[in-house]
Formats: C-alpha cells, sequence, structure tokens
DNA sequence: TGGTGCTCAATTTTT
DNA sequence: TTGAGCACCA
C-alpha cells in the first residue's frame, strides 16, 4: 500500500506521517501541507492494519470531513466509509444519540439554534423582569457559551458570580438549561459540554469510547476551546495516540472560546509528546507569502516561525482605493473580468470580506454585470423561514417536547390559534409536559372555542399522520407533510418572485432528504444534518462562479486568485478590537488567513467611504495593508485618466467669497448623500493646507459647497473645495 | 384572531 | 436600510 503515491510528502510531512504513535503535534504555517498530512497519516493507519473505526478525526467544517474521507477513499479505498471523521459537533451528536440514556437525555433530543434559544432567553429575561437593555440576547447567549465552553455549569458560574449582573446572569443560565431540559434540548455548545460530561461521569461510557477509538487526530487544533480540549483529552487519554496539526498564527475563533493554549502548551499536557514543524509553503508565489509573513510579524504574541515557498515570486499584490463600496464592487468586477480576459476562470476566485453585510454591495454589482457569484454564509439555507417551518414539523415528530418547534408552526399556516389558547397551552403542560400533549387535552376537553378546537385538531392530526410514518425516509415525510398541511398556501402571500425562491427551497430540502435517506439515514439524522450543516459545507463543485465569503469562512480553503475587500480601518480590522491588543492581534491573524488563501494572485480593495444602515463613513486604509512592505504592492492610483483634464487651479472656486460657514476642516462632514466616484474632479492631485499633497477618490456637489473625498498617504479625509489647492501648481 | 404599521436595533466573525 | 417584535385596530 503506497500512501505515497497518491500524496507526496517532504521529509517533515512523511515524519509526521510515520510517526510511531503516542502524542504529536504538528504546528506549521499556512500552506505548509498540514491538513495533507493529517490525510496521509489516516490513509497510513489503515494501510498499517489499524480498522477504520478505530480511528476518530475531527475536523472544522463538515466540508473538510467529506473532503477528507474522498481523499482517504482514494488511497485506501472504501474502507475510508467506516471511519470516524467529522466535526466535533457532528461527532458529538453521533456518541450521545448512542449513549442517550447514559447521558440522561432523550435519545431524539433536539438541537437548538440561534433562534431557538434567543426564544427561551427572551421569555426568561421577560420572567425575571430583567432590564431588557442590559440583558440583551446577544452577549447573554455569548456568556452562556463561554460558560459552557468552560465547562462551567449554572451553579459554579452563580458561585462565581461578583457583580450583581454576573448573578443575574448566572440565573439566566440557570433558567436556560431547566428549558432546554424540559424541551428535550441542548444547544450547539451542550453537545461539546455534555459529551464531556459523560466521559468524566461515567466510567462504563468512558472505557468503552477508549477502546473503541486507537487514534484520535484534530485538524485546525489552534481553534479548539477548553471543552474540545477535554473532549480530545479523555478520548485519547488510555491509548495516548493523539495526533493534532495547526497553526497559531491562524487563531481565529478566540470570540468563541478556542484557546491557544492548547497549541502552546500541548507539551505540558501530554507529556512526552513530540513536535513536528513544517516550514515549506506549497500554495503561495513568494511575493504573498512574503507579504503574509511581514504582516502577521507585527503580532507580538506569537512564536515565530519560517516559512518559505519554492514558488516564483508572482507578481505583486495590487491595492486599489475605490471611492465608496459601490466603485469598490465595480473594481472587484473589473479585477474578475480582465482576469477572465487572460483565461482565469471565475471558480477560481474568492472575494473575502470581514463581515457579511459587505456582500450586498458586491452582490448588485455582479449581478448587473451578469457575473456568476455564490454567496457562502449569512442566512444559510436551512436559516429560512419555509425550510425552518417544515423542519418544526418534523421536530415534533421526533420530540414532542420541543417548544421552540412546537410555537414556531402550531398556527403555521394559520388556524386560529393564538394568545388566548397559548395561555391555556401553557398552563395545562404544567401537568403534561410535552405542548403537543397538552394541545392534545385541551382539544379532547371543552374548553376551547369551536374555532380553535378545529384548529387544534387539523394541527395534531398532521403530527399523528406524520407520527405513524416517522421511519419513511426523509423525503416522503416531507412530501406528506406538504400534502396535509397545505402549507403552499401560506405561501402566497408574497411577491411572486419571493415565492418561487420558497418553492425552490422547499424543492430542495426535499432533495436534502432524499440524500440523506439514500445514505441509509432517516429522520433523527436529518435533522441532525439539518441543524449542524452550513453554507459553506453545501458548496457545489463545477460550477464556474466567483465566490464570495467572509474571511472566517475561507480557513482551510485555497483560491488561485484571491481579493480582498474592505480594507479599512474599523472594518478590517474590525472597531471593536481597536481597545484590545489580544482582540487587534485576532484581527491581523484573520488577515493573515484570508491572504495566504490566495495562491497566486491578490488583489487588495478599500473604500474611501462606506454606506452603513446608519450613514456613512470614511475610514483610513487598514493597517495592514500598510503592514505589506510597499516594495511587495502594486499600489494603483485611482483614474489617473481624468487628471489630463485641464481644471482651474482652485477648488470650488466662489467658496472664499461665500463668507459664513465656519471653517470645518471636515474630516468628519456631515453624512454625504452621494459622493460620486466619476465627478471630473476624481483622480486630480491637490493640496491641503495642513493635510498636505493628496488624491482625489470622490467628490459632490458644485461650486464652494463642494466636497472632496481625498487620500492624502495612508488616510483618506473627507474636505470642503474651497481649503484645496491643485496640487500640479505647487500650492 | 389577524393584519397593518410603528419603533427599534442591528453589522463582527459561526459550529 | 432592513428585519423583527410589538401595539393597536378591524
Ligand atoms: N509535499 C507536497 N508536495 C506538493 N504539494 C503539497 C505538498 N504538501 C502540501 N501541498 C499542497 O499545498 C497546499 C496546502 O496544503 P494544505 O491545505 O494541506 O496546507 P495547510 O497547512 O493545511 O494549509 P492552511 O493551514 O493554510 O489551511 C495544497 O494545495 C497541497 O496540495
Amino acid at each position: 500500500m503506497r500512501v505515497e503515491a497518491t500524496l507526496s510528502l517532504n521529509d517533515a510531512q512523511r515524519r509526521a506521517v510515520e510517526h510511531r504513535g503516542g502524542a504529536l503535534l504538528v504546528v506549521a504555517g499556512a500552506g505548509s501541507g498540514k491538513t495533507r498530512v493529517l490525510a496521509a497519516r489516516v490513509a497510513r493507519l489503515l494501510a498499517d492494519g489499524v480498522r477504520p473505526e478505530a480511528v476518530l478525526a475531527f475536523t472544522f467544517t463538515n466540508r473538510a470531513a467529506r473532503e477528507m474521507r474522498e481523499r482517504i477513499e482514494r488511497s485506501v479505498g472504501e474502507a475510508a466509509r467506516r471511519l470516524w471523521v467529522g466535526t466535533f459537533h457532528a461527532t458529538a451528536v453521533r456518541i450521545l444519540r448512542r449513549e442517550a440514556a447514559a447521558a440522561g437525555i432523550p435519545p431524539a433530543f433536539a438541537i437548538y439554534d440561534r433562534e431557538d434559544q434567543e426564544g427561551l432567553l427572551r421569555e426568561i429575561v421577560k420572567r425575571l423582569e430583567l432590564p431588557e437593555a442590559a440583558f440583551r440576547l446577544g452577549p447573554l447567549i455569548a456568556r452562556i457559551a463561554d460558560s459552557k465552553n468552560a465547562l462551567v455549569t449554572p451553579d459554579q458560574a452563580a458561585r462565581a458570580a461578583v457583580s450583581p449582573y454576573e448573578k443575574q446572569v448566572a440565573e439566566c443560565y440557570r433558567l436556560y438549561q431547566r428549558q432546554l431540559r424540559e424541551n428535550g434540548a441542548l444547544d450547539f455548545d451542550d453537545l461539546i459540554a455534555e459529551l464531556v460530561r459523560l466521559l468524566l461521569g461515567d466510567p462504563g461510557v468512558a472505557k468503552r469510547y477508549a477502546a473503541r477509538f486507537e487514534h484520535v487526530l484534530v485538524d485546525e487544533y489552534q481553534d479548539t476551546n477548553h471543552a474540545q480540549f477535554r473532549l480530545v483529552e479523555r478520548l485519547s487519554r488510555v491509548h495516548g495516540n493523539l495526533f493534532v496539526v495547526g497553526d497559531d498564527d491562524q487563531s481565529i475563533y478566540g470570540w468563541r472560546g478556542a484557546d491557544l493554549a492548547n497549541v502552546l502548551e500541548f507539551e505540558t499536557a501530554f507529556p512526552g509528546a513530540e513536535v513536528i514543524r513544517l516550514e515549506q509553503n506549497y500554495r503561495s508565489t513568494r511575493l504573498i507569502l512574503e507579504a503574509a509573513n511581514a504582516v502577521i510579524a507585527h503580532n507580538r504574541g506569537r512564536r515565530a516561525k519560517t516559512l518559505w515557498s519554492e514558488r516564483e515570486e508572482g507578481p505583486r499584490l495590487r491595492f486599489v482605493l475605490a471611492a465608496d463600496e459601490v466603485d469598490e464592487a465595480r473594481r472587484i468586477t473589473a479585477f474578475l473580468d480582465e482576469r477572465r480576459r487572460r483565461g482565469g476562470r471565475l471558480d477560481e476566485c474568492a472575494v473575502l470580506y470581514r463581515t457579511n453585510a459587505q456582500s450586498r454591495a458586491l452582490e448588485i454589482e455582479l449581478r448587473a454585470r451578469s457575473t456568476p457569484y455564490e454567496i457562502v454564509g449569512g442566512v444559510s439555507f436551512y436559516q429560512r423561514r419555509e425550510v425552518k417551518d417544515l423542519l418544526a414539523y418534523l421536530r415534533l415528530v421526533a420530540n414532542p417536547r420541543d417548544g421552540a418547534a412546537f410555537w414556531r408552526v402550531w398556527n403555521t399556516p394559520r388556524r386560529g390559534l393564538g394568545p388566548a389558547v397559548r395561555g391555556l397551552v401553557e398552563a395545562r403542560m404544567e401537568r403534561d409536559g410535552a405542548p403537543v400533549e397538552a394541545l392534545r387535552a385541551l382539544e379532547a376537553g371543552g374548553t376551547l372555542t369551536r374555532v380553535a378546537r378545529a384548529g387544534a385538531g387539523a394541527f395534531l392530526e398532521i403530527l399523528d399522520d406524520l407520527g405513524r410514518h416517522r421511519d419513511a425516509p426523509p423525503d416522503r415525510l416531507l412530501l406528506r407533510l406538504l400534502e396535509r398541511s397545505e402549507y403552499f398556501k401560506t405561501l402566497e402571500s408574497d411577491g411572486a418572485a419571493a415565492d418561487d425562491d420558497r418553492r425552490a427551497n422547499i424543492e430542495e430540502l426535499i432533495a436534502a432528504g432524499a440524500r440523506v435517506a439514500a445514505a441509509g439515514g432517516g429522520l433523527l439524522e436529518f435533522l441532525a444534518e439539518s441543524s449542524l450543516t452550513t453554507d459553506a459545507d453545501r458548496l457545489a463543485e463545477g460550477a464556474d462562479r466567483v465566490l464570495l465569503l467572509t474571511a472566517h469562512n475561507a480557513k482551510g480553503l485555497e483560491f488561485p486568485a484571491v481579493v480582498i475587500a474592505g480594507l479599512e480601518e474599523g472594518l478590517f480590522p474590525h472597531a471593536n478590537a481597536f481597545e484590545d491588543p489580544a482582540r487587534m492581534e485576532e484581527e491581523r491573524r484573520l488577515f493573515y488567513v484570508a491572504l495566504t488563501r490566495a495562491a497566486d494572485e491578490v488583489l487588495l480593495t478599500a473604500a474611501a467611504y462606506r454606506r452603513r444602515f446608519d450613514g456613512a463613513r470614511g475610514g483610513r486604509v487598514s493597517r495592514f495593508v500598510e503592514e505589506i512592505p510597499s516594495t511587495l504592492l502594486d499600489a494603483e492610483e485611482l483614474v489617473t485618466a481624468r487628471a489630463a483634464e485641464g481644471e482651474a487651479a482652485h477648488w470650488g472656486g466662489d467658496g472664499l467669497r461665500r463668507a459664513g460657514s465656519g471653517a470645518r476642516s471636515a474630516s468628519r462632514a456631515p453624512a454625504p448623500t452621494r459622493a460620486d466616484p466619476h465627478h471630473r474632479a476624481v483622480g486630480r492631485e491637490v493640496f491641503h493646507e495642513s493635510f498636505g499633497r493628496g488624491v482625489v477618490v470622490a467628490a459632490e456637489g458644485e461650486g464652494g459647497a463642494a466636497k472632496f473625498t481625498v487620500r492624502f498617504g495612508g488616510s483618506v479625509r473627507k474636505v470642503l473645495g474651497r481649503f484645496l489647492t491643485g496640487g500640479d501648481d505647487g500650492h
């Protein structure tokens, strides 16, 4: 069996792959082949006769898991299908379903997503009469998640709480856990935490799994949190065969509890562990790598590492400062077009950004230019209303105690059930527990009005009918549901286009159900998949389109051409990181991740002005751009052709005569209405008393009121025309 | 009960 | 600017 036949390896890589066993940490920079080594290691183990079901590998995304499995399958054949390869969450679900009894949870437990969590906590905050302004759901959920990721129980949180605020958060946490339990549900973080608790608390189960798995492997180890560390530690303690790969410079999920100590203190946690470093990058051209190395070197808290490439030098990284986000989108589209004319394909390109909201401007422009694109992230498929509605019915079939699912659809489509009946059901739930049973009792009794009774009857009938077919393939279940619930009727209210969209989504959901069935899965597998699958996991190969995604979502991917957009102070790095050096370093690592996705070509863009939901804002060019040595940058100035036009030396000529308004140098001008990137002034060199020489990137208005967006060196400011002189004649 | 329209918050990142 | 929650009225 020749692993090397499918995956060639350098010496260091081979040493890792052929490691004798025990604990091994492979730390290495971007593109050094860590993922490849992990896959080769698994293939090697199988070739050496290790049973596939005794190999447990954790990946960061479901997609990575699928690719890993496929890769290994290519080298060792279909035994690869029996491997345990998956994300921490998917693997935890798999084990918890089997060990539900020991874990003290229902085997068909529901998995609560963000929306479900918010629903529970909204009720709790209301019930405790906490001030909503101070107890926003987002931070509250984040705090609870932090506790869970650190394996802190509600009791421990309450004991550790000092301030009244912390005490109340702990109380919310306690009630929230109780609610989850009553609903027979776990949230994402519980999946890991409950599994760890089970392994720590039940020696029998712990022993069984320690014996079942002989090798544990972890990809993207730098982004594991404490609970995940404990899980890995528990599962590998007996045999000690732990193989992890990671890069401390690519840790970008600190806000989710990722703990770099897992990497930095690996040798302490696993005495006798070996560390192997990989130093050759196979992905990027030398200039790209040099730029990435230069930027990341600005981080203080890191172990310096070597990373070199044998590849050609490659072209310099291009930088474009656009006037605003619309202009930026245009420049990016133009870049993609130009690349296509050179023979490049769209699917070799990705546009990376810091926040999902940035995709909108890009989307509009790409659509206008008929450039095929695909957005990854944002509102994902399984979060769409119609999809969640239908899934809620299936969730109720699996687990009648699932209150979030129940309240979501008990009156969808409309059945005349509202707050009045809800009160009755809730009262009744004290006795019957499950909302479905409470409703059933009410329907049987005489308390409901005629309308409500009919509605309740219709709803229960659908659930009962589905319940009788719970073992049918998920797609059949969905079809049955659509037929009985007349769900399509609720769709007809909206516009035709949105309607078609919804129908298409429903079709796709049915197809997803059929796929699960084809793979031998049933209702529970389908529901788990719908909870754990993200947009990035659903990416299909083959279509020639440019990918639009956040830098976070791009982790682990690689593209011949990468565009990084929105490189402005406040956006990337995000303003929320300004006061905290540690968070700023994480922003920098994020930029490093983004940059190192590129193999051949990089375009960096920023917008001098960016419209936000609450107005517009100008930002300086990102410090990260400035941390790239200028010799590596091809910083193109805007539309220089326009500078050729003759123009008066003074801008907005009559401004001085129109005295009155106080002299404001207006770096923070009032929200501009429309900065026109095609204004005839754009591209002109100008001179400002205090800011010096600059280039106009946008302008709006005429005469004395004219305002110009000007780039002075690295910073971009908005200034009134009357403070500017043409740059050509000195001042 | 259900529909309309108002107000307010949200945009940092996600398994 | 959009979406969601909520108050108010038919
Ligand atoms: N020994 C090798 N010979 C040729 N190509 C290699 C070798 N090792 C890795 N590569 C290639 O280098 C690229 C990066 O590999 P891989 O994705 O495994 O790196 P990584 O360290 O996991 O990257 P990152 O951490 O940046 O996500 C891939 O295209 C891979 O095929």
